[in-house]
DNA sequence: CGTGATCAATCAAGCGATTGACCGAATGCG
DNA sequence: CGCATTCGGTCAATCGCTTGATTGATCACG
């Protein structure tokens, strides 16, 4: 991520990218040893075991998520243009660190009791945040909360695996063209499943 | 899922039972042994090696699924109503069956290359199918595939691990209520993104 | 008695975790 | 100053357990 920082922060980086792209049960201590360029003992040292790892690497995920989604509110207009940036925003998140994204679709799929306080702790908040926005903003009547969840699903989908083509293309977040496509095709739905149509996208 | 078959027809329910629930490599042969009442060496002698019941299970997921969009497809008449109802099928489909989706979820996170010629030789077709149902109605000028990944993605992600409310509260398709709001957002959000208005869902 | 199905037992490999030793840079002290 | 000590960081080695896979024996039944 960051680069060449050391000890504790450069495991968490190279733990987060393995957690994400092979999921918890996926990833051995050793690899992440390895891909540290550490022994497995001092990997412990750092961060405990390998739970601890986990729930240290979804804080540090979480953290970023909540730092882009305010720092983006915080710039925006409480219009449809607003939204729109938000939507924005939220998109150049998820591709920009997909392991993100993914660390998040590894845990909904996962139903492990002893980590489901994970969602109520970080994703509710979050939530809050979108939803409170989008309150302001869009008329009565439209369900604002399964709107927000399906812009979730379907970045993190195309975040995570892009999308598969009738031509048998598989096309995601690093061909500028499926990632135009589907920014417009977001901006298109949001703006006309909130009913801000008053002011249609690009 | 249908019930008390034997041998390997029971393995292969079991099997895809666990592995929607907690992944490939959250699963192991012994697991699936133990919860179809046999010894691991029996489960190998019917279906093989661990791989190849994988392979098995995914291919048995992805002739349901094809059976049940072919079915509904038969069915339909070509207009807006026709795509509704294919989409509230498609939704039947995953919320009856959600080990389905979820396996295609965590194959989807998955990178394992030696696995990877699933997508093309399962989901492409049934991506055709349903793409040239909808160019005979929905207007041009329409991106029709990131219309139908956002139905994928939405459709998946309320199956496998349904919605986090505001209020704090997880519901999904077991709770009636937030099935009816599911059900009746992803209609309008498909009448308004395909540009089937004139016929405008409840 | 032969055939298809089942099992307990076993294998090498990998797992998460821990131990005790080692190293070099601070730190303490005479 | 010079030497001993402490301490954060690292490692090879090992522990007990689980993994996927295989073997050879056993069973029921036609």
């Amino acid at each position: 991520m960051t680069g060449n920082e050391s000890g504790r922060e450069r495991i968490l980086d190279v733990a987060t990218r393995l957690f994400a792209a092979l999921g918890y049960d996926g990833t051995s201590t050793r690899m992440i040893a390895e891909a540290a360029g550490l022994n497995v003992a001092t990997v412990a040292y750092h961060v405990g075991g390998k739970r601890d790892l986990y729930l240290a690497v979804m804080e540090r995920a979480h953290l970023a998520e909540r730092a882009a989604l305010e720092g983006a509110l915080a710039k925006i207009t409480f219009d449809a243009e607003g939204i729109l940036t938000l939507l924005d925003a939220y998109i150049d998140f998820c591709l920009s660190r997909p392991e993100i994204p993914a660390l998040w679709m590894h845990r909904w799929l996962s139903d492990a009791s002893d980590v489901a306080h994970l969602e109520e702790q970080y994703v509710r908040p979050l939530m809050e945040i979108v939803v409170d926005a989008a309150r302001k903003v869009v008329p009565d009547g439209i369900d604002i909360e399964y709107a927000v969840w399906t812009v979730i699903w379907s970045t993190h989908g195309f975040g995570c695996g892009g999308v598969l083509s009738v031509d048998g293309q598989r096309r995601g977040r690093e061909d500028p063209d499926a990632v135009a496509r589907f920014r417009s095709h977001m901006r298109r739905t949001v703006a006309l499943g909130l009913g801000l149509t008053d002011r249609l996208a690009g």
